[in-house]
DNA sequence: GGGCTGTATCCGTATAGACGCATACACTGA
DNA sequence: TCAGTGTATGCGTCTATACGGATACAGCCC
């Protein structure tokens, strides 16, 4: 196991956070966590340009948070990790719960 | 409960994932778990510039990721939700076992 | 092998974000 | 009120990233 400098590990960290900080990316790994597909059925169901969709498949990918397999003549692609939905989904309540205190503040005044 | 267009809630999910999605926020995050800290403190412990520690405190405090109170002549930073540690703590364990994963494919070619 | 579907990449452009440095601002305490 | 500490912001620059559209590429199937 190779001594991960801190600085290197840190700036990992932060990659694959960025990864996540993309809402067609957020939209394409719910998409998948609800059933792999490929490239172009993701592009209709999303309503995005392909390039766009392989795009962005490719960022999730280099951070292992997707996955291919090769079926025939498409690509599908699968969730990496399925804890990457439980992240979004703490991430979404903590939004959603900060949004609703500012609402609460705005009211009150 | 004001009806939040879909669109609009994916924006503001990938809003505070992007507030995470720095290296330097994510020491600022951790650093604040520990301790709640004035920013010049929190400059010197990180070893970071004063403006930058600063500027990054306000993006997290867009997100309600962190709260301030004044202290004497001091403001003090404190962690807005537990939770965001969390996260940041299985984003790294996500990211950890993927690196070795892959680690692992490349020994074994 | 050639056509066809499906996927990835190239190009130029536009925008957003991070930084250093200097400086403005805010608040305290005497 | 004024000095002094602590905090935030303005400015110019640089880099990274997202995009549309066109196109190159890959693999399958007849």
């Amino acid at each position: 196991m190779a001594a991960l400098p801190l600085d290197e590990l840190n700036e990992l960290h932060a990659n694959i956070c960025q990864a996540v900080a993309d809402p067609k990316r957020i939209l394409i790994l719910y998409a998948l966590a609800e059933e792999a597909r490929n490239v172009s059925t993701l592009a209709v169901d999303l309503m995005l340009p392909q390039p766009t969709v392989s795009r962005h498949l490719r960022v999730l990918r280099q951070q292992s948070l997707v996955g291919t397999r090769r079926e025939g003549p498409s690509v599908i692609y699968y969730l990496g990790d399925e804890r990457i939905i439980e992240v979004l989904d703490l991430m979404q309540q903590i939004m959603l719960e900060a949004l609703e205190r500012q609402t609460e503040l705005l009211s009150a005044a």
